[in-house]
RNA sequence: GGGCGUAUAGCUCAGUUGGCUAGAGUGCCACAUUGACAUUGUGGAGGUCACUGGUUCGAGCCCAGUUACGCCCA
């Protein structure tokens, strides 16, 4: 019984059902998977908890779905293990505002409410982004799901705290940090992103006191910072200022008198050569305190307002607070002159305030130790990080091996394992001490946790671990541990990547994957980045409703070469949705063309030309797709697919086979039944190596034809990948359908270039260089007649050439159609012109090449040889052509 | 200031260790609508591989420099 499918594949309407059938079946745990393979795994770069899917998780997600899907089909017990990761500040913030339409502040729910809060609204909201991770096709083990803050993941954090903190490698004290004055907390130096604007830079005038007639001007772009100033620096071979080093200067609009300094960080090449201190809010200028044992005035508050420091100024914020110190200078004229200028200003990533480096004691981890087994990692290739050139990116970061400050301001995430006694005396404990318990040391009685909270990313380096279960020695742990790749993109490297790498290092002594894919950044149609601001994003899911997600999950697949970044405007979906189409269209004519049962094997002698021709480049591309997969290069592996499946199987496959399907005599049975079994096996094939990227196509055709493609699996997912061995390959069979080919595409060119008159029929005449080249061109005479409509094919080695032909030139054979009373010659002449100016220029190049000084002794001979013969092959190209010039006249 | 990337057809991009007359998708032009598919088919037009110099028998590819754009770090 034939099966029928509907003329236009249809995702929406089998998706659901899909994702539902694989959910069921519970075919992505690595239980899954049949036999004795080795785990491949990938944890997934877990998403914000607040986030919902964009193009960027789109990519990333369809990327190691394809590796996970490849692997499984080769037998690896694959793991893609998901989740989501609780985003500290996001999240909170983000409760927050819905606390504030409430018109609550967090502060009088108190921590314990507030948190009862922001699980509720997790529980609520922060399952949708692993939804719509299903949506896209994902096979992801999403019994394995996790979050950064369940309880295993918890006490992992805890643990990993505890365990640095008792090898010393977590300190607290009182340093400079950035500070989001907005969120209220500290931030990493990754968390601080810099972006550049044009600020004013404003040269002022401090008097020297004792000499009110002399000023030593500052250069600054924070004016206000002026309030906080304790001394001023200037290079101490700077002839300019040089006698005023140790003098005194009266700092305006304050009373205070500072020191002029000399510090090399005063540079004499910029602004003014001397450069105000001011060590409470900026990093250089901290450190020149340091040097100089200057104090530290802080001006600001936790919210960046100016403080009682600042006298009349304080309350104000920092934009007022400029205002006002920039009116007073002028009225007093102490401003010498203003310019502009481009400053990089730290901006908070997650709220986009202005940060502010802020004295405050917090908690920082002693990176170098950690760090510098993680650099190895890199260097010695026990990491290896594609691109390559992303190493470098890596280590430039890496071995910086700058402190990083882990402590947070917030009440959302995993709260410091730290208690304190009545004197100040940490205590440590991944367990929270018993009522009344005491510091081990000091003997006195814990009396308060530490208030903070750890930062994200504390948690999240410990992700490959802490999925598994560890510290605990789970059996997952040990089985899935190290994993295989990790695929994220460049952005995270530092957050993330090189965080993961120090942990798996310290924590189990094992790189925590051999292999990171750095996926491009998907841009806009026109280079910008997708934002929510710019409003330009293309949001995955609607383009999943609108051109189905196979065809999402394609297109984004055919862009992925070596990290490029993409430009992707919605237009690029149709591809994609043609390319499914397409191959649903094929496996409709296959359908349509099934009798009842599956057919048997074929003797290899019943397969013609074209069918040992299909097999033997599906056998090649089998080949191709699996080598480039194995090596990520994703867009290879989609370019192979499409012409193969497109430009091949249906171009010429199809239509070659149309003629013998249609044949209902007794004789033709066993034909029909031979070229079902071909198409049956390589649309199978198509199907096993599409279903990594097309999933949903892949296995509702399957399912439908799934009498007539037993593979005893519910699902293509579980099904073997084909081998390039499991096909014949017989170069005889291409030779012939090249030559078929290069036939029909004669006849149709004579049609088409040649205006040729509506229902002209006409002849082709093959004059073939050798017996052998005859033999073929005979085998394929027939199916060439019927595919381009000719009426006759005459075949043989001494044919004279028709006069008043038009001539195509194929390997080893001359085509000639004549054209008595056919078509215009005048175009035909046009053509032969321009193919033959075509070929003098190939022999040229070539003689060119063969002549050039030292081409025969230097070069390889195989490459001489090929240079011989293919100019051979062009001059009796250019022969025939002159030959038929001429004789068209 | 340092590092990295990109520049190839109108557009978006491939082009692996240097070796065919530089390819694809899309767009464009012409033709085609009775049976897989108009989300289609057939034929065609379209390129100074950014620029300058070098290495090499041979350069889109390697080297040096220049220009333009983009990203990261300080």
């Amino acid at each position: 019984m034939p099966e029928t499918l509907a003329p236009r594949f249809e995702p929406q309407a089998v998706e659901a059902g899909w994702i539902a059938r694989w959910k069921e079946l519970r075919c992505f745990r690595p239980e899954a998977v049949e036999g004795d393979g080795k785990p491949y795994v990938i944890v997934i770069p877990p998403p914000n908890v607040t986030g919902i899917l964009h193009m960027g998780h789109a990519l990333v997600n369809t990327l190691q779905d394809v590796l996970v899907r490849f692997e499984r089909m080769r037998g690896r017990k694959a793991l893609w293990v998901p989740g989501t990761d609780h985003a500290g500040i996001a999240t909170q913030n983000v409760v927050e505002k819905v606390l504030a339409k409430e018109g609550k502040k967090r502060q009088e729910l108190g921590r314990e409410a507030f948190l009862a809060r922001t699980w509720e609204w997790k529980e609520q909201y922060g399952g949708r982004i692993l939804e719509q991770l299903a949506r896209l096709g994902s096979s992801c083990d999403f019994e394995r799901c996790r979050f950064t803050m369940d309880e295993g993941l918890n006490r992992a954090v805890l643990h990993a705290f505890v365990n640095l903190w008792e090898k010393g490698l977590i300190y607290r004290g009182e340093r400079l940090i950035n500070w989001c004055p907005r969120c209220e907390t500290a931030l990493s130096d990754e968390e601080a992103e810099p972006r550049e604007e044009t600020s004013g830079f404003w040269h002022l005038r401090y008097p020297v006191e004792g000499a009110p007639e002399r000023f030593v001007t500052v250069a600054t772009t924070r004016p206000e910072t002026l309030l906080g100033d304790v001394a001023v620096a200037v290079h101490p071979d700077d002839e300019r200022w040089k006698d005023l080093i140790g003098k005194m200067l009266v700092l305006p609009l304050t009373g205070r008198t500072i020191p002029v300094i000399a510090d090399t960080h005063a540079d004499p090449t910029k602004g003014s050569g001397a450069v105000k201190i001011t060590p409470a809010h900026d990093f250089n200028d901290f450190a020149v305190g340091e040097r100089h044992n200057l104090p530290r005035i802080r001006i600001f508050d936790n919210q960046a307002k100016l403080n009682a420091n600042a006298g009349s100024y304080a309350g104000l914020n920092r934009a007022e607070g400029r205002k006002a110190v920039l009116a007073d200078l002028e009225a007093q004229g102490l401003i010498d002159k203003t310019e502009d200028k481009l400053v990089a200003l730290p901006h908070c990533y997650r709220c986009d305030t202005v940060v502010e480096p802020h004295l405050s004691l917090q908690w920082f981890v002693k990176m170098r130790p950690l760090l510098e087994p993680a650099a190895a990692a890199a260097r010695d290739g026990s990491v290896r990080i594609l691109p390559e050139r992303y190493t470098r990116t890596y280590l430039d970061w890496v071995e910086q091996y700058r402190d990083w400050c882990i402590s947070r301001q917030i009440w959302w995430g995993h709260r410091i394992p730290v208690w304190y006694d009545e004197d100040e005396n940490a205590y440590a404990s991944v367990e929270a001490p018993a009522a009344g318990a005491t510091h081990p040391k000091s003997g006195k009685p814990l009396v308060r946790q530490d208030e903070d909270v750890l930062d994200t990313w504390f948690s999240s380096q410990l992700w490959p671990l802490s999925v598994f279960g560890w510290p605990e020695r789970t059996a997952d742990l040990q089985t899935y541990y190290p994993t295989d790749v990790l695929v994220t993109g460049r952005d995270i490297i530092y957050f993330w990547v090189a965080r993961m790498v120090m942990c798996g290092l310290h924590f189990e002594g094992k790189v925590p994957f051999h292999t990171v894919y750095i996926n491009g950044t998907i841009l806009d149609g026109i280079g910008r980045r997708m934002s929510k601001s710019l409003g330009n994003g293309i949001d995955p899911l609607d383009m999943g409703d609108k051109y189905g997600m196979d065809a999402v999950r394609w297109t984004l697949v055919s862009l992925t070469t070596e990290g490029q970044d993409i430009k992707l405007a919605e237009s690029r979906f149709e591809g994609g949705r043609n390319f499914v189409n397409k191959l649903w269209n094929a496996a409709r004519f296959v359908g349509m063309n099934l009798g009842d049962g599956v057919p048997a094997e074929p003797a290899r002698t019943a397969l013609t030309a074209e069918d040992l021709w299909i097999l033997g480049r599906c056998s090649q591309t089998v080949a191709a797709v699996t080598e480039a997969l194995e090596s990520y290069r994703f867009a290879e592996a989609t370019r192979l697919l499409h012409s193969f499946a497109w430009s091949e199987f249906c171009d010429w496959y199809l239509e070659l086979v149309k003629s013998r399907l249609m044949d209902e005599s007794a004789e033709a049975n066993a034909d029909r039944d031979t070229v079902r079994w071909v198409l049956l096996r390589v649309l199978h094939a198509l199907l096993r190596m599409l279903a990594p990227i097309t999933p949903f196509v892949a296995d509702e055709i399957r399912a439908r034809l799934a009498v007539w493609l037993p593979s005893g699996k519910d699902t293509v997912a579980l099904e073997r990948w084909p081998l390039a061995t499991d096909f014949p390959n017989d170069a005889e069979s291409v030779a012939r359908v090249s030559i078929l080919v290069e036939m029909v595409q004669a006849a149709r060119a004579v049609r088409d270039r040649l205006n040729v008159p509506r229902g002209t029929e006409f002849d082709l005449h093959v004059r073939a260089a050798d017996e052998s080249t005859a033999v073929r061109v005979r085998a394929v005479a027939p199916r060439a007649a019927a595919l381009g409509r000719v009426r006759s094919i005459e075949v043989g080695t001494a044919l004279a050439k028709p006069p008043m032909s038009a001539v195509f030139l194929a390997a080893g054979c001359e085509i000639f159609v004549p054209l008595e009373g056919v078509v215009d010659l005048d175009a035909e002449r046009a053509r032969l012109t321009k193919e033959l100016a075509t070929v003098v220029q190939g022999i040229s190049n070539i003689e060119r090449k063969l002549a050039g000084p030292g081409f025969a002794d230097r070069a390889p001979p195989q490459v001489v040889a090929a240079e011989h013969v293919r100019r051979e092959e062009l001059d009796a190209k250019r022969k025939s052509l002159e030959a038929n010039l001429a004789d068209l006249g």
